[in-house]
DNA sequence: CTACCATCCTGGTTGC
DNA sequence: TGCAACCAGGATGGTA
């Protein structure tokens, strides 16, 4: 659930408390034993963590001597500033001036990893972040016969979109879902990389979306949830045009797409 | 190549 | 009321 939008709020919530800081230990729960190797645990305490960065929905701990620690959040991963111990908790990382970022988890979809010297994008094989230059309307230029949507949610080809704004930015850019990736013209691709960049920029300026399994109890809650034009809402009246038509639920595989079949074509 | 399926996991919801 | 079945979702790996 923690999309782009999402990671950047956590990145941004907790990089002021951790940049800077120096690795006292590392913990894990119960049953992520195992999570850091004894190797990890020796070249890593008194390191020095320089920052915090983000590509697409990954979040890591920049370590001085080109290490890295990379959060996948997965559906319900929270990186937090708190004591660990809660039942849900998969991680930590203690600081050496009593600071703890925690990595709660309670549907265990995410996972960590320690990089030496690999940067993370390598190490989990994600192309260029939606919202950097390197992200454009070529990433889009395909002759894949897969759908658009699913084009959107493959992240080898661009990071940092979900199912939720997969949805919103097709929507905003008047593109149906189903649409093969190849049968998009120029216009359409640059319409839909504007929107795109558009829509995730909207919701990190609001702190991203919290719902249901995401909720950001910990910290300060986004509400860009509130900003949803189709995504959950399946049979309502579609929003932002006078087509009058009520917004679809599809199912392609396995998952749910919310459009409008007025507005988008 | 691509579409589909099950898998991981848990809490909330639905159905009996 | 109580409990079991079912469902969602991101990534992955397997199969048709």
């Amino acid at each position: 659930m923690p999309e782009l939008p999402e990671a950047e709020a956590m990145r941004r919530r907790i990089a002021p408390a951790i940049e800077g800081r120096r690795i006292a230990s590392l913990w894990s729960g119960q049953r992520d034993r195992g999570g850091w190797t004894a190797r990890d645990r020796r070249d890593l305490a008194g390191a020095r963590i320089e920052a915090v960065g983000r590509h697409g929905k990954l979040v890591f701990l920049e370590i001085e001597g080109g290490r890295s620690i990379a959060f996948r959040l997965g559906m319900s991963g929270r990186l937090v500033l708190r004591a660990a111990g809660d039942v849900h908790d998969r991680a930590a990382v203690e600081l050496s001036d009593g600071t703890t970022l925690v990595f709660s988890d309670f549907r265990r979809f995410g996972g960590w990893r320690v990089l030496h010297g690999e940067s993370p994008a390598e190490a989990f094989g994600l192309g260029p972040d939606a919202l950097s230059p390197g992200f454009g309307p070529a990433t889009l230029v395909s002759t894949s016969r897969r759908s658009v949507k699913s084009a959107l949610l493959d992240q080898s080809l661009v990071a940092g979109i979900g199912n939720i704004y997969a949805c919103e930015s097709l929507f905003a850019a008047r593109i149906h879902p189903e649409r093969k990736l190849r049968s998009l013209e120029a216009r359409e691709r640059g319409a839909l990389v504007r929107s795109i960049r558009r829509i995730l920029r909207a919701s990190i300026r609001r702190g991203g979306a919290t719902l249901e399994d995401y909720r950001a109890t910990e910290g300060e809650a986004g509400d860009y949830e509130r900003r949803f034009a189709v995504f959950g809402r399946e049979a309502k009246k579609c929003p932002g045009c006078k087509c009058g038509g009520a917004v679809l639920r599809a199912v392609e595989g396995g998952r749910s797409t919310f459009f409008c079949p007025v507005r988008q074509r």
